[in-house]
DNA sequence: CTGAAAGCGCTTACAG
DNA sequence: CTGAAAGCGCTTACAG
C-alpha cells in the first residue's frame, strides 16, 4: 500500500542499503547515484516509516511537553515557545496535559515513555519522589518552574521571587509606603516565591511597614473578595499588589466597587503580564514574564542534552522578569 | 537497556508471544497465566516499545494537528479541546504549527506521515490542489475553517455566517440604524463569511440602510486606525461591528480618544468573545464561538473515521455560535 | 562504492 | 491455551 524502501530500490535497480545511504547523506555513495534515487524517491513519493527508523535508531525525533493544563495564555505561549524551537531543530512535539492529580500525570509519563527523545514537564504533583518512580533514568528531562533542585535534572525557572521584589520596591519607591500583598494558592510554588519576594523586599526596604497579605488563590473571583475585604477594612493600603494579574482584575473590580479609585486612591500591581492586563482600564502595571522564551529555552536545554547524552552536569537556571509600569500604579503609561 | 518484551518472557517462563497475547487482552491466555505475566511486567517497569508496536500493528495510537499558528486564545483553546477529546480515546497529540507559507505547510504534513493515524488540519493555505497533492488519499482528516466543500473530505466549521447575521440583527433589533462593520483580511476564511453575515443581515433587515464596511486586518491597530475613520467622518454610524474581538477594542480606543462615548454614542461589537472582551470596560458584546468545543468535535469525527476505515460518507458540518450581550452594546450587562 | 544479512521489539497467523 | 516463526520497514556493521 504505503511506498517503501523497497519500492525505491526496486524502482532504481539497488539495494535497499543503497537508498538508506544515499537518502541519509551517507557520504558512501556517488553524487550520481544519490541524485537518481533521490529523484526516484521523491517521485514514488516515498516517506521513510518513522517506526521501523526508530525501532533501529532508537530516537523518535520527537519530545514530549508534559503540562498540567492547557488553560490560559501561560501555556499557550508556554507551547508556542517550545514548538517554534522543536522545528528549528527539526523534532516534532507531543503535547500531553490534563492531569488533575499525580496519577494521571504519571500515566500520561508512563505513555510517552518510547515515543519520545526527551520530555519537559511542568507539573504540580512533580518532585523528587514522583520522578524517581516514573521517569526512567535513561530519558532526558527539564523541569520547568519546579522547586526540585537536584544535581539529576535540569531544571528551568520564572524569576518568581525577583519578579515580586523588584515590584515591592518600585511601589515603595514610587511613594507608596503601605503594600498589601494577595497571595495565590498555597501549594504552589510561583506563588510562595511571589510571596517570598514581597516580604522580603518590604523587611528590606520598609523595615517599619508591616507586611499585610490577604488570601487568594489565583482567580479573578479570589481577587475580588480580597479587595473588596481591602477596601472595607478600617485603613486601605495605599497599594495592592496581586500575586498574579487575574486576582489583580478581581482587586479593581472590587475598588471600583467599593468608591476607590485606581490609581489615585490606592495603587494596583498584578504579576503575568497577560493581555488583559494592558487592556483593562487603569491599565495594569505587573511583572512581564517572557513565556514563549520560557518555552524556547527549556527546548534547547533539552536537545542539547539529547544530543550529548554524556553531559552529566545539571543546572538550575532562572530567567528573569520585567517591571511593567503603566496606569494602575499612577506611573506614566507605557506600552 | 530498557526492559523488552523478552525480558518479561524470560522472568515469567513464557513465550513472548505469550506476553504479548496477556498484556494486550487476548482471551488466549488463562487467567492465571495473565495475572503472573502482569505482575511481573509490572515490576520489571515494561513499557512495550511502541515504534515496535506500530511497525506491525500499523497503528500510531497518535493523531497531528496541524495550525497555522499558535498565538492567542484561540489556538490554545482549540488544542485543548482537541487534547481533552484525545485523552479519552487513549490517542496521544502531535502538534505542528508556525507555517508561514504553503511549502512549510507541505513539508509539516509530510513530516507528519507514519507518525500519526489520522490529522486534524487547520490552515489558510490549504485548498483542494494542496491536499490533492501533499495529503495521502489513505490518511484519513479532518478539515477545521475551511472553505473547501469536497465530498472527499470531513469538513468542520464555525457558523462565523450565522453568527455575524445573528449579531447584525440584534443590533439592529436594539434600534441601531445605522451599522457599519470592520472587516478583517480579505483572504481570511472567517472573514470573508463574517462580513457576508453583516451584508446579508443589513440587506434584509434594514434595506434602506446603506451597509457601510470599513476594512481591517484582524488586528487591534488596524481596529484602532477603522475606528478613528468612523469618528472622524462626516457621521459616525449609531453601532460598529467589528469582524472581531481584538478590532473592537481597537476600535474603542480610537473611540475614547475622538471623544465618543461608548455605548451612549455608538454601540460596539465583535466577534470571538476572548477573555478581554469581558474584561475591557464597557464590557463587550460580542458573538461567543466555542473553540474547544471545535477541537473537541474534530477529534471526535476524526476518531470515528480511524476507527471505521470503511466510512466513505465525508460531510460538512457546521458549529452555532451565540450572540452575548454586554455593556457595549447598551444591553444589559451579562456576566 | 555497493549488497547481503542481521536485527531493532513487537504481533499474529499457524501448528500443536 | 501455548510456542516457534515469520515479518513489519528500516539501518548498519561486515564483506567484497
Amino acid at each position: 500500500m504505503a511506498v517503501t524502501i523497497r519500492d525505491v530500490a526496486r524502482e532504481a535497480r539497488v539495494s535497499v542499503a543503497s537508498v538508506s545511504r544515499a537518502l541519509n547523506g551517507s557520504p558512501a555513495v556517488t553524487d550520481e547515484t544519490r541524485a537518481r534515487i533521490s529523484r526516484i524517491a521523491q517521485r514514488l513519493r516515498y516517506v521513510p516509516h518513522s517506526a521501523a527508523r526508530s525501532l533501529i535508531t532508537k530516537r523518535t525525533q520527537t519530545v514530549g511537553a508534559l503540562l498540567p493544563d492547557l488553560y490560559g495564555e501561560f501555556f499557550s505561549e508556554l507551547i508556542r515557545g517550545i514548538d517554534l524551537a522543536a522545528r528549528a531543530h527539526g523534532l516534532h512535539l507531543l503535547v500531553s496535559s490534563s492531569h488533575g492529580d499525580a496519577d494521571e500525570a504519571a500515566a500520561a509519563l508512563r505513555a510517552m515513555q518510547g515515543r519520545v527523545d526527551g520530555m519537559l514537564i511542568l507539573s504540580p504533583h512533580v518532585d523528587a519522589a514522583f520522578l524517581r518512580a516514573n521517569l526512567p533514568e535513561s530519558i532526558p528531562a527539564v523541569l520547568l518552574n519546579s522547586a526540585l533542585e537536584s544535581p539529576q535534572f535540569d531544571v528551568l525557572n520564572i524569576d518568581n521571587y525577583g519578579g515580586a521584589h523588584a515590584m515591592t520596591r518600585h511601589l515603595l519607591d514610587a511613594g507608596h509606603a503601605s503594600i498589601a500583598f494577595v497571595s495565590g494558592p498555597g501549594d504552589n510554588f510561583d506563588a510562595q516565591q511571589r510571596e517570598r519576594g514581597y516580604v522580603d523586599a518590604m523587611a528590606t526596604f520598609a523595615p517599619k511597614a508591616a507586611a499585610r497579605i490577604v488570601k487568594g488563590d489565583f482567580s479573578e473571583e479570589s481577587g475580588y473578595r480580597a479587595g473588596l475585604s481591602l477596601a472595607k477594612g478600617g485603613k486601605p493600603p495605599r497599594a495592592v499588589f496581586a500575586a498574579n494579574d487575574m486576582m489583580a482584575v478581581g482587586c479593581l473590580r472590587a475598588f471600583a466597587q467599593s468608591g476607590l479609585r485606581v490609581p489615585h486612591d490606592v495603587a494596583l500591581a498584578g504579576f503575568d503580564d497577560i493581555p488583559v492586563a494592558h487592556y483593562i482600564t487603569p491599565a495594569l502595571t505587573t511583572v512581564r514574564v517572557r513565556i514563549a522564551d520560557l518555552g524556547r529555552d527549556a527546548l534547547e536545554r533539552l536537545a542539547t542534552t539529547i544530543e550529548k547524552p554524556g553531559r552529566t552536569c545539571h543546572e538550575t537556571q532562572t530567567l528573569g522578569c520585567e517591571v511593567v509600569v503603566r496606569a494602575s500604579s499612577g506611573g506614566t503609561q507605557k506600552h
